[in-house]
RNA sequence: CGCGGGAUAGAGCAGUAGGUAGCUCGUCGGGCUCAUAACCCGAAGGUCGCUGGUUCGAGUCCAGCUCCCGCUACCA
């Protein structure tokens, strides 16, 4: 009986292009859980889309002489090929800035509003008179009270470690303008978070103690401990969406407050191109609704997301939120402003067609349950050791003998052997342990688990020695081939979550049937004799020294 | 400062309910030669961040401390 999915992966916001840290933490785990569930025949919908709206753009646009839509558009179309490029299989890559959006946003707000859902405050907030638009702390620079370093920002000093408030430093600037901001008054609506303190606490600490990630309960315990206070979800801004009540003029929805709710709009706009009725995957208690984000998106997949959902009624509430840590660069984090970082785009021109060999890095790497290094070292380890010398070279060997001995076609197998007979045993045992791992978003002991699929395989090559028996035993080479070639097409099908360009050419190379599927495999064989295989090619290959100096190289400044 | 996560062999990671510390890669030795000098077997290598405590016994529990990361930002 299949279940409905609705897997999110958090929005990427558009003011810079994709880099592995977000693909490592969000969007390939995302991807082989979607997959997963594919391949075994469940309704998956799988969403994403640019996040167009926030200050950061407004500021990106301000710098580079463009508009805010230019900014949006540009990166937009990058991250959006990037994921294509990729293979992250969504069903649907929205934007915020779309019309369905903002109706949608709108309808948000204006439903909790006509409920009292709200309230307002009003409040007195530093204010840039040159640039006619008011201030984020960050935006405030000045000497620190307690230290008298110069350049303390409005929220923090960043050499005393202090946490200020913006109207504590001497003599404030503005960061944008330079000017000296004064205070001046407005209103904005609250969402008093503070209600709905016992409904989070017994659906989340209590509700989903044993199956949610360590990381992701102790921040909403501690949000919780805390006590939640009303947070404001408009903003005196021009970029966004326009609050759609009476009093909003010149305000615009809070960009946490709409982005996730871009998750919604994302399904109408899809459900609308396929005929379907979104709301299913909303609404219906059948459906399991998965968050897949970063550690830094905790709060608002946690607590203030699921607060909207409540509010609004009738909203299912995630199942889980699997929160990844961050992913580091040879021993330093990633920073856009330094040009610390490997982008996606830039990797597809350096390593052509080598999709799958990032893709498996990151999931073998994957910061699951701590931050984790990438480094080029690694990555070429990683592709020459595992990739190229276990899983690669296993296919070839099973596709060079194949040709060598039977021409490719596949021998009828004799009398087997208990060897062979637990090599098809852990075959068919693989794809419900690799499921289950997968189902618990452990990832990287998923993917090692295939793997070991391959080693196994290599194993079995070098102890039956076919390449000697062939001279003396050829009715037992034809056992030994027949049953190494299973474990190839187990791999075809297996690493498809992990590795889907590579699992497509395996497929191709051995002329695989469309109907083995991931559950096809626990209960029959899946090439049978005389079946043909296709042409061999080889599915990795080595990576050098020289090309991985090249990429540290041009991390340097 | 507060809160949360993390700190385990050269590197990257696991360690379930406290009871002789595991995996992958790397290194060293051996085997094999079908294979992209790939594969297979074996070995060396750890005072489990630091200091105390509870216990017959602690990587695993408790307290304190150090370092890294995140949150408390209109940072996306």
């Amino acid at each position: 009986m299949s279940k409905r999915h609705t897997i999110t992966a958090a929005l990427p916001y558009t003011n810079g292009p994709i880099h592995i840290g977000h693909m490592a933490g969000v969007y390939v785990p995302a991807d082989i859980y979607a997959r997963y569930l594919r391949l075994k025949g469940e309704e998956v919908l799988f969403i994403c889309g640019s996040d167009e709206h926030g200050v950061a753009i407004s500021m990106k646009a301000k710098k580079d002489g463009i508009t805010p839509k230019e900014v949006i558009d540009k990166y937009h179309n990058i991250i959006y090929k990037a994921f294509n490029d990729f293979g992250i299989s969504f069903d649907y890559y929205g934007r915020t800035s779309s019309k369905v959006h903002h109706e949608t946003a709108q309808e948000f707000f204006k439903a909790i509003h006509e409920k009292d859902g709200f309230e307002t405050q009003t409040t007195d907030q530093l204010y840039d008179a040159k640039e006619d638009q008011f201030l984020a702390d960050r935006y405030v620079v000045g000497t620190c009270p307690k230290c008298h370093n110069p350049e303390a920002y409005g929220d923090q000093c960043e050499s005393c470690g202090s946490s200020l408030n913006a109207s504590d430093l001497i003599d404030p600037k503005s960061a944008i303008s330079g000017e000296t901001p004064s205070l001046k008054t407005t209103t904005h609506w609250y969402l008093p978070l503070d209600r709905y303190e016992t409904f989070l606490h017994s659906w989340i600490l209590e509700g989903h103690q044993k199956d949610w990630k360590p990381n992701v309960l102790g921040q909403v315990k501690s949000w919780l401990d805390d006590g939640l206070k009303p947070r404001a979800v408009t903003r005196d801004l021009s970029w966004g969406i326009p609050v759609p009540v009476d009093g909003g003029e010149n305000k615009v929805l809070y960009v946490w407050f709409d982005a996730p709710i871009g998750y919604i709009s994302a399904t109408k706009e899809w459900a609308a191109k396929e005929g379907k009725d979104w709301a299913p995957y909303w609404k219906d208690e059948n459906t399991e609704l998965v968050h897949f984000i970063g550690k830094d998106n905790i709060v608002f997949h946690c607590i203030i997301f699921p607060a909207v959902l409540k509010a609004m009624g009738s909203y299912i509430l995630p199942k889980n939120v699997p929160a990844n840590e961050f992913l580091n660069l040879e021993g330093h984090k990633l920073s856009t402003s330094k040009n610390w970082a490997v982008w996606l785009h830039e990797y597809l021109e350096d390593f052509p067609n080598k999709q799958d060999v990032m893709r498996y890095v990151l999931t073998a790497n994957a910061p699951e349950t701590k931050d984790n290094d990438f480094t080029w070292y690694d990555f070429q380890t990683r592709n020459n050791s595992e990739l190229v010398a276990i899983f690669g070279n296993f296919i070839n060997r099973v596709m060079v003998l194949m040709k060598k001995y039977y021409e490719s076609v596949v021998p009828e197998p004799n009398e087997y052997s208990t060897v062979d007979i637990e090599t098809i045993e852990t075959l068919a045992a693989t794809p419900l342990k690799i499921g289950k791992l997968i189902g618990q978003y452990k990832f990287r002991a998923a993917c090692q688990e295939m793997m070991q699929l391959a080693r196994l395989g290599n194993k079995y090559l070098a102890d039956e020695e076919p390449w000697k028996l062939i001279k003396t035993k050829p009715e037992r080479v034809a056992t030994i081939m027949h049953t190494a070639l299973q474990v190839a097409a187990g791999l075809a099908v297996l690493s498809e979550p992990f590795l889907p360009h590579t699992a497509q050419k395996l497929r191709k190379m051995l002329n695989l049937d469309k109907g083995i599927c991931w559950d096809s495999l626990k209960d029959e064989i899946p090439v049978k004799s005389n079946h043909t295989l296709g042409e061999t090619s080889l599915l990795f290959e080595k990576i050098e020294d020289y090309t991985i100096a090249a990429q540290l190289k041009k991390l340097t400044p």
